[in-house]
DNA sequence: TTGACATTTAAGTTTAATCTTAAGTAATGG
DNA sequence: CCATTACTTAAGATTAAACTTAAATGTCAA
């Protein structure tokens, strides 16, 4: 059974395997098997996390020959970032003198 | 029981009541009984879910009388933040010519 | 064509997440 | 002190995610 039947990326980023993987695959296309090596894990899990990674779109794959080259599309990442973004004004501002005289004058309610 | 014993921020975002609340909270300091309302869901429901985040750092409470303040911190947001601008180099440039031009030139290995 | 390789898919188990209801706690107001 | 409000925590049910092993699929090479 397929395990999970999702396209959403905030859930496929969610799990360490899946973003290492996404990582791996900066590189350039990759054969399902090298993805898979670093885990100690069977090769049907992967297959599987895989599955999850490309009906969130963050992968295609396509045949060569035997093996099966996966290859990232970070678009769907766009979304996360555009979220995330949305919080940048609340980031503190560590090293940010004028970010501190304003915390200091209108400090965190 | 708890329903999540994790500190993952990843882990934290994925879930799209969980995001919903973070976006509330960029608002100010809300009660839990105010994040709870959008939401058809049992209040300890919620309460499980404002733990996920509190877990994650994402947010701090405090009491007010009888109420719990939930306040945002979005500063682990940055971590997804900087796993993500990872990818920025391989977003599609769909309006840039440039990006056009060099897609062409050097194409999707 | 047969056998080995590189996977995926199926089937089922285990573990973990998410939810519910009910009981517990802490503060306020009468 | 007692009831009410505003929650949290506990307990347990349900659903879904993440694995495993085994069988199936497609390709290559002899």
């Amino acid at each position: 059974m397929r395990p999970v039947q999702d396209t959403d990326v905030f859930h496929a980023i969610a799990h360490p395997a899946r973003r290492a993987m996404l990582i791996a695959l900066k590189q350039g296309e990759r054969a399902a098997g090298d993805l898979a090596e670093p885990f100690g894990m069977s090769f049907a899990a992967i297959s599987q996390h895989l599955r999850v990674l490309e009906d969130a779109g963050l992968v295609a794959v396509r045949r060569d020959g035997r093996f099966r080259m996966y290859r990232l599309d970070a678009d769907p990442l766009r979304e996360v970032e555009r979220w995330v973004e949305e919080f940048a004004a609340h980031f503190e501002r560590h090293l940010d003198a004028l970010g501190r005289y304003l915390d200091a004058k209108h400090p965190k309610r």
